[in-house]
DNA sequence: CTAAACATGTAAAGCGTTACATGATTCG
DNA sequence: CGAATCATGTAACGCTTTACATGTTTAG
């Protein structure tokens, strides 16, 4: 249900075709909200028949065609519903400390390989995500560029501030998942 | 995928009904790992025809009936793989996130909204969580007191421990998330 | 006798994943 | 001319949610 508000919200800076959107989406949005692109076509598909946004067919070469989309004011207003709007939270469901409460029942060797995974998981996060908050305070983000072009410059501070403000929460959540499995080997050399 | 694991780590202790099950469920895994009923009956039947699971009908009463599930040596096997194999990561999906990202097209009111909403949510979790480990540590958890009585004294450290730990896990998320809220609230201030 | 608890499901719809499938264009 | 990139999907399957559906037993 979010995929939508997130390709809206690229869609929002400027038009795009489905496939540039993908890529865009990949190195963007994708950070925080993953989705192949056997979504994106036919969620976009669905997108127009409900009016949010309007494509238009270009051609490409001689046979070659690509279908560039572009917001609509219906789905502009759906976009600041859903941002103004109130978040659901959804269930808990969470494998890794699933598992972690029934670690016991692993061997040695499991137990630590599962530690070891989910720190080496949440590093490579972690990795990615101060990446991206680089990119965003020195500038080189290639979505915050495009969407500061069209943005009045009094606001430049406040687009960024909240960019940064999300990639930092990501970051703070990557290291405490971080920490937490090295509490547990720690634990598991106190155990034995 | 993670359900009937979880179901199973409940029906090692011993064997339930599917009712039974589900009571337990919502007051042990069901804190990390949410499932409704409608969704654990039809696992448990499926379960059953792969033969990780074996039922047997009781009668209650005149026309009552129940069904009473006990872990096959199968089960038993699958579980053991479970806990003891690599745990997949899914893919980022991160709603909360990805609207703070784009919360500078909200309202300066939905802005607070979003941030205490986020800050209240975690807050609740981290009570439920502050709690679930005061059982544990106190020695008056359910499902782990079940678990304690089949299992060697010589264990019960190691079996605590690792309840503990999982749970400690949850705890500090939920702080990281209500700390990065906080500080948001705090940013909003600044930025006006 | 009535409410709460016991007991067990079905059906439909939505979202997401994975695998499959195809073809055009451009650059070197 | 071949590889990379551009471009767009379909199909099948599985998990989750929500809503619906029904009946029994026990305690007060």
């Amino acid at each position: 249900m979010s995929l939508r508000y997130a390709l809206l919200a690229l869609l929002r800076v400027g038009p795009l075709s489905g496939y540039d959107l993908q890529k865009l989406f990949a190195e963007s949005v994708g950070h925080v909200w993953h989705a192949p692109d056997s979504q994106i076509y036919p969620e976009l598909k669905r997108m127009e028949t409900e009016g949010l946004i309007a494509g238009e067919e270009q051609s490409r070469g001689v046979r070659g065609r690509r279908r560039v989309y572009h917001v609509t004011d219906g789905g502009d207003q759906a976009f600041l519903e859903w941002v103004n709007g109130p978040l659901e939270y959804s269930r808990v469901r969470d494998p890794a400390h699933l598992k972690a409460a029934y670690l016991e029942s692993a061997g040695a060797e499991a137990r630590r390989a599962f530690l070891e995974n989910h720190a080496r998981h949440h590093t490579e996060l972690l990795h990615r995500w101060q990446a991206e908050l680089e990119r965003i305070r020195s500038g080189r983000h290639p979505m915050l560029e495009r969407r500061l072009a069209t943005t009045p410059q009094s606001e430049w501070a406040r687009t960024t501030a909240f960019k940064e403000f999300a990639y930092e929460g990501l970051v703070e959540r990557a290291q405490t998942e971080i920490r937490w499995a090295q509490r547990g080997l720690q634990m598991l050399e106190d155990l034995s």
